[in-house]
RNA sequence: GCCCGGGUGGCGGAACUGGUAGACGCGUUGGUCUCAAAAACCAAUAAGCGCAAGCUUGUGCGGGUUCGAUUCCCGCCCCGGGUACCA
């Protein structure tokens, strides 16, 4: 009987969904297994192969687990508030919420036929309201609460308030004034510079194109990471988390979680601590105060100048008279640079001079105060203290501006500090006063000490983590559930959550540049009187706390009760994207600590253990086309020049592009195809690449790789037919290799929609099956590493599958029918058996399920050669094989007699006794070098085996009757005979 | 620049604690079956030399430790990812 995968999948695809076998279990007196997937944002691109890997690996530990008896919590759901969606209801006007749902649906359809194990009666969409009722409770309990530095843990604002009210004033609490002669309003002010959820002036990233802030890690480069749209820094009133309340414990906690060392380290640098102190300068004849931050307090005697960001406050506070409008001018030129403009020319050194000076607090000397934009305000105070001998950064600035340097730090081996600054930490401090002599480590504490006696400043700890921008202006988010009354932004309370979402006639901003939710304003107001908050929290807020919902999905009082986060605690596995490193990741670890704070869960990491998996690239294809003029940037908006429409594009083949450069370049002249170039980019939206050959310019542009043959060629009809419906149908030409096959470049690089090269997962299946999908997708490569998608080998799986599936049967090809027998298994098979189940089973526990797949190929064509057919051994194959290809593995089952499904029958045991051998085929070298095979018996000791080599004929050729010099015998392993 | 990964046949990749380098799969070549093709099955397949037995060289490059190194140490090169004036 023939294998027909079609038909055995949606048997057991309709199994396990009229069965309920994947619902998870509610006896917490069995062993839990959390094993978590990241989720998908669901994007209309639908799947590709890549998203599949981890959820392939996932669902194996998952179906691995469950046969081993434990309780298994493997969930999924959708990340389903996002700026795509939005954006195409702002093209459509279709409601971004009609848009999820299609989305949503398709990635189920997608998912289900793969045949994962989740439990979709627990799914979670952190749209719903009844979901993100429960994001705006956390959010809620966020403003309600303040980090008392004392407990070190988040506590009720109400404790401060109380304090307060008392008099008292905690450490780390300031504020002008006396509490209890303070308005209302004022007070308000006071607390919210202490809430963990607040309202504050920051800089952000503002993205005028898409109307919105942007957190750090949704800018790239100066420009957003979705859309590549430029971002500028802004000063505006926001909504924000007061994250770096926990650094020191986000920091901390790393040591205790099994994660990548890379996954970590990128952390650790996020989160950014560094220790130094505070060092206070006085300005000549002013009242100011100037405090820098310096690590390098050893350095002290080696200011030769103060430097402020041109932010910073002070700047136009000291500046003196005669340079103050060249002071200004220079502040506001800093300030109107964009991002982008700063990034792209660091190197460029700019700066002014205030006029003021300030007095070294140890010298009494006057040192130059000025500002430069190599000083950020967000860093430390704000201003740093320039020892251009031993900072590059301040090296640079005081050569550029021809200010003194003094070299205070003397290594061992002489450095020239004419010629670059000294940054090395090993050396002896000269010129330095009370620090003269000292090493580098000793002389930092040494001067601490020193300014902690003097109040110059003190010891202090700094990080480079700010706190997290939570507002967008944008529409489809949570709403914030906060009202104003009187100026005075106020909580709701909880009993009144959910706030929905307001429907809107339109996505974008008002005229007036408030944000879309502003557009629901005359309705929308709570108690019918008081205005809401009008931005709405960013994308990660759902997912920052989404896996405990899956622990207790259907409950409607509380976020997650006390007894299940008591029983699932934490997730033992999570899988997902290395790209999540610093944002997602970050967040999740953030809420679960404030939870924790407030007794609500008992764990304050939220992963035990973390794998990325590796992407899979796409092999794209790109057709080689001809222009004369170098790639233009950035063309947003550009609509394609006239005259550029009327001419041909020139496609030309790979290897032909310099015999025919004569031939294709009478169709341009340069100003036209200047034109032509621009309004080209802006349609293929930068995808392309650009190439010099010669002096020509070869751009290749991406073509869908179904037209192109595993050789490479192009199916030109095609081709012509997809250009021609290009907007504007524009004319090509083509020339093609001497034989009239069109030769493309392949490329490896990010599988996506706009640069044609996405496979899907529905096509494996429908071709070949989901088991082999599965099982072909972890054949690939090790789990964490990324690697190109290639449909190459997926033959080797599938005859895998159908080789196993042809031992169950008996007869010829086409009437065979299936048939085990019961006979006794015979010392080989129980070899082979035994042998996979032990190699199977560690590799499953390690994540090498590349090595796991082999080891089962091995025993299918072990037992294939014996013609095994035994009961006894096929039963446990198929067991262990049923976390990685299910449906044939429960289908097996089924016919060898079973009545419930395999996925609790029981993980299969080996057994040592059968896996001993009696004798070994020792590799005996000569040298290092391996000559021979001698094959001994394992019971020999070490003297016997030495015995037996040496006065083997074999071995007697290489020693030329002499007596070896050495012999080296591992028994079991090798012999090694030196000569 | 800095921080993490990683460089092994024609290709994807094995080799767990220093012990037979190249498991398993793809591809390629030859064969069986067939009128033919596909499928299936069998055999070969790191490179070089040789009719052969066999020899030599081989895990990015150069050194070192060791009886023995893909594995450990030192110095470099290349590729991928992250990060970027953080004082």
């Amino acid at each position: 009987m023939e294998y027909d995968f079609r038909t055995i999948e949606q048997k057991w695809q309709q199994y396990w969904k009229k069965h309920h076998t994947f619902r998870t279990g509610n006896d917490f007196s069995r062993p839990k297994y959390y094993i978590l997937d990241m989720f998908p944002y669901p994007s209309g691109a639908g799947l590709h192969v890549g998203h599949p890997l981890g959820y392939i690996a996932s669902d194996i530990i998952a179906r691995y687990r469950r046969l081993g008896g434990f309780n298994v919590l493997h969930p999924m759901g959708y990340d389903a508030f996002g700026l795509p969606a939005e954006q195409y209801a702002i093209q459509t006007g279709q409601h971004p919420a009609v848009t999820t749902e299609n989305n949503i649906a398709t990635y189920r359809k997608q998912l289900d036929r793969i045949g994962f194990s989740f439990d979709w009666e627990r799914e979670v969409r952190t749209c719903d309201k009844s979901y993100y009722r429960w994001t705006q409770w956390i959010f809620l309990q966020l403003f309600n609460s303040w980090y008392n530095p004392l407990s070190d843990k988040a506590e009720p604002i109400n404790n401060l308030i109380q304090q307060l009210e008392k008099g008292q004033q905690p450490p780390g609490v300031s504020f002008e004034g006396q509490w209890n002669l303070m308005s209302e309003k004022e007070k308000h002010a006071v607390l919210m510079n202490y809430r963990l959820a607040y309202l504050g002036e920051a800089m952000v990233n503002w993205c005028p194109a898409l109307g919105t802030v942007l957190a750090n890690e949704e800018v790239k480069d100066g420009v957003s990471e979705r859309g590549g749209y430029p971002v500028e820094r802004k000063l505006m009133p926001q909504w924000s988390l007061r994250i770096t309340a926990y650094a020191e414990r986000l920091l901390a906690g790393l040591a205790a979680i099994d994660w990548s060392e890379s996954m970590k380290e990128a952390q650790r640098n996020w989160i950014g601590k560094s220790e130094g102190c505070s060092i206070r300068f006085n300005i000549k004849g002013s009242d100011e105060t100037v405090e820098v931050f310096t690590t390098r307090p050893d350095t002290i005697f080696g200011v030769t100048f103060l430097a402020l960001a041109p932010e910073n406050e002070l700047v136009e506070k000291i500046a003196a008279s005669p340079r103050r409008e060249l002071v200004s001018s220079y502040v506001s030129y800093a300030k109107n640079r964009t991002e982008r403009e700063r990034l792209s020319e660091v190197k460029k050194i700019t700066g002014e001079f205030t006029g003021a000076y300030a007095i070294h607090p140890f010298t009494g000397k006057e040192i130059p105060v000025w500002t430069g934009e190599y000083v950020l305000s967000g860093y430390g105070t704000g201003a740093v203290m320039g020892v251009p001998a031993h900072d590059s950064r301040d090296y640079a600035f005081a050569k550029h501006f021809g200010l003194e340097i003094v070299q205070v730090i003397n290594p061992a081996t002489p450095v020239d500090i004419s010629r670059e600054a000294f940054e090395g930490k090993n050396g002896r401090c000269i010129n330095s006063d009370f620090l003269n002599g000292l090493e580098v480590q000793d002389a930092v504490n040494r001067c601490i000490a020193e300014v902690e006696k003097r109040a110059l400043g003190r010891h202090r700890v700094n990080y480079r983590l700010r706190d997290a921008v939570f507002g967008r202006q944008r529409y489809w988010g949570e709403p914030i559930p906060i009202y104003y009354k009187d100026g005075i932004p106020c909580p709701m309370q909880e009993n009144e959550l959910p706030l929905v979402l307001p429907e809107v006639d339109k996505y974008l901003p008002t005229e007036s540049g408030e944000p879309p939710l502003a557009r629901a304003a005359t309705s929308w107001k709570y108690r019918g009187q008081y205005e809401y908050e009008k931005t709405t929290m960013p994308g990660w807020a759902g997912s920052s706390w989404y896996y405990l919902r899956y622990m207790d999905a259907g409950n409607d009082k509380e976020l997650v009760s006390a007894e299940t986060a008591n029983y699932w605690r934490d997730v033992d596995l999570y899988i997902g994207g290395a790209e999540h490193a610093t944002g997602h990741l970050l967040y999740v670890r953030f809420w679960t600590k404030f939870l924790y704070d407030l007794g609500l869960i008992p764990i304050q990491e939220p992963a035990k253990k973390l794998v990325n998996q590796g992407m899979i690239q796409g092999v794209s294809a790109l057709t080689g086309s001809v222009g004369k003029t170098p790639r233009i940037e950035s063309l947003h908006g550009k609509q394609l020049p006239l005259e550029a429409m009327k001419l041909p594009l020139v496609f030309v083949s790979e290897n032909s592009v310099e015999k025919n450069e004569a031939r294709f370049l009478k169709f341009y002249d340069e100003e036209v195809l200047k034109k032509y170039n621009d309004g080209y980019k802006h349609l293929t939206r930068g995808n392309d690449y650009e190439i010099i050959k010669g002096d020509m310019t070869i751009i290749y542009r991406h073509v869908p790789v179904g037209f192109v043959s595993r050789k490479d060629s192009l199916d030109i009809e095609k081709f012509r037919e997809w250009r021609a419906s290009w907007p504007g149908g524009e004319k090509i030409e083509i020339f093609t290799e001497e034989d009239g096959t069109f030769i493309c470049r392949r490329e490896t690089e990010k599988m996506s929609k706009s640069r044609f090269n996405v496979e899907t997962p529905d096509d494996i299946c429908e071709n070949y099956g989901a088991d082999t999908l599965r099982l072909y997708e972890m054949f690939l490569g090790p789990l964490e590493q990324s690697k190109p998608w290639s449909i190459n080998g997926i033959t080797g799986v599938h005859n895998f599958i159908r080789k196993l599936w042809k031992l169950f049967f008996t007869g010829e090809e086409n009437t065979s029918v299936f048939y085990v027998s019961d006979e006794a298994p015979g010392s080989a098979e129980l070899k082979l058996l035994h042998k996979a189940v032990k190699r199977i089973r560690e590799d499953i526990e390690r994540l090498s399920f590349n090595t796991a797949v082999s080891s089962f190929m091995i025993c299918v064509n072990g037992l294939a050669e014996l013609k095994c057919n035994k009961k006894s051994i096929l039963e446990p194959l198929v067991i262990l094989l049923s976390p990685f290809a299910p449906h044939i593995s429960e289908e097996l089952w089924e016919r060898m007699g079973h009545d419930q499904s395999i996925s609790f029958a029981g993980v299969p045991e080996y057994r040592e006794e059968y896996l001993t051998e009696d004798s070994f085929e020792y590799p005996v070298s000569v040298n290092g070098k391996t000559r021979l095979k001698l094959s001994l018996s394992l019971g020999l000791s070490k003297e016997d085996i030495e015995k037996e080599v040496i006065s083997s004929e074999a071995v007697r050729k290489y020693l030329g009757g002499a007596a070896p010099k050495k012999v080296i015998v591992v028994p079991g392993r090798i012999v090694n005979i030196v000569v």
